[in-house]
DNA sequence: GATTTTATGGAATAAAAATTCCAAAATACA
DNA sequence: TGTATTTTGGAATTTTTATTCCATAAAATC
């Protein structure tokens, strides 16, 4: 019998060749294979929002005899996926505790173990009520200025992206041309801004900050400890500790993406209520 | 409903108290949970050297209605051990979909156990030797061209930084003032493109990607699924697969960000080792 | 050792799932 | 624009799978 890597490589072959039914079910299959494995056919069918007989003519197209055969392989698939996990989950635990420092490749899951401890620690990290302040801060604000340099800058920017998409008016400084003392200028009271700042804490972020400060401008930050220089002009913060493994920083990027995602979403949500009724 | 974990804790613990057919069917239930979660009850029956009959009566003696709710828990456990956090997320979109006004706060664990999940789906997504591939592509070319847009971009730009603190030659392609496709003109025959792109695929960049190949610079991809329209003209590529939880986009986020940092830091191994010896 | 109670296997039945088939819709082609 | 071909959805059917029920066997109780 054919095995899963080979029947998910025919089926991205032949993708193009596809009626429009079967390229959508195809995407679904290749993108839920865990539901392909386990459901019925119907279950499966409603998920991808497709009769089952469409399932059925899929699986025949590729050359098995019905959905039944066709699902064997992806269970095969499921299975040969979790031994394989549970395997390598062992080895690098097994190769963690032994010598914290003679790392060999593949390193991968070493940040992944990285990625999945800083995204644990981001639980107590952060505080619920000052999560929620912030929200309403940016709800409440006329315009959210967004500010970051250097490797904070992407978390900024992503920001800007979402925050355009709820509706919320939002203006990113990104010192286009030098110009982010003068870009800092059109904040007005009544408007919110956004630092982000890690080490090594931008100089220019800080004098924004300051500067906005007086203005009456209300501060949000989202930085690394307690102690950064960020914190002596915010009204709020949020904070994402970072750790360095190997001497390596930004460990904390998913951590920062996660708690990012979730305050966009309350936002969201927060919006939605206060339009909606 | 419960789950594996708890359902196995009261199995050993009633184990005593069994009929001997019970007890045999339980012996085997808890050593070939694999077979429990993913085969028929005649399978499990030849197996088990039971008659299906009574794996009907050892599921009702646990409570459930007959073999088949039982076996949805096996199923949940099998599951579980990719990543325990399905079941919790399923439970939150369920409530969510239900009831999208009452529903308490906290959200963050939610995301970070999202993110955590997609942390541990990377593990499958990537494969070891198309990285491996990925860097050395990195190390050997001239200059490194970095492209992406709207929420693809804070990679690339985080790319472009990283990859500029490592000494290694790199332009990002930013699209500012409009001139993309005028920045793209400056690769030569040597250099490799590294593209980022998620749905929805920025027609900039698909159309820059195209025209670099015809010039031979090798094409680095970065994006969700093996029919991203990014392929047809990639070189090497890596996926991260995209999860939309109620319908909300970039919990892909960490994952994301996880294996950039990866391919960073094993580029600079890299390329310490042809400079250092 | 007889009688009651409990456990067991397997045939009969019910339920669920997968598959087939056909009419209708969409598309391609002349 | 009309005709042939392909694609599609869904009802009807078949097949598979799970469940029930009962006769029998094995224990337990007296």
């Amino acid at each position: 019998m054919e095995n899963f890597d080979q029947l998910q490589k025919r089926m991205r072959l032949e993708y193009p060749d596809l009626s429009p039914r079967l390229q959508h079910l195809l995407s679904f299959a290749i993108s839920h294979p865990q539901e392909m494995a386990l459901e019925t056919i119907s279950e499966i069918a409603q998920k991808a929002q497709a009769p089952p007989s469409s399932l059925v003519r899929f699986a025949k197209h590729f050359g098995f005899q019905g959905f039944s055969s066709m699902q064997k392989v992806f269970r095969s698939g499921l299975v040969s996926s979790i031994s394989n996990y549970r395997q390598r989950t062992r080895d690098l635990e097994k190769r963690l505790a032994e010598n914290q420092k003679g790392i060999t490749p593949p390193y991968l899951d070493y940040f992944i173990e990285g990625g999945i401890e800083s995204l644990n620690n981001l639980r107590q990290s952060v505080n619920e009520s000052d999560l929620k302040k912030v929200v309403e801060l940016l709800a409440e604000s006329k315009t959210v200025y967004l500010v970051a340099q250097r490797r904070s800058f992407p978390v900024a920017f992503y920001l800007h992206y979402a925050l355009s998409h709820l509706g919320k008016p939002a203006q990113l400084l990104d010192s286009l041309g030098g110009m982010l003392s003068e870009q800092g200028k059109v904040m007005k009271e009544g408007d919110a801004l956004f630092a982000v700042s890690f080490p090594p804490y931008a100089p220019e972020v800080l004098n924004l900050v300051k500067e906005a400060s007086l203005e009456k401008i209300k501060i949000i930050g989202l930085t690394d400890s307690p102690l950064s220089p960020l914190l002596n002009h915010t009204d709020v913060h949020l904070e994402v500790h970072e750790k360095d493994r190997f001497g390596f920083r930004g460990l904390s990027f998913p951590a920062l993406y996660c708690l990012a995602l979730c305050l966009v979403f309350e936002l969201g949500r927060l919006l939605d209520h206060q339009n909606g009724s």
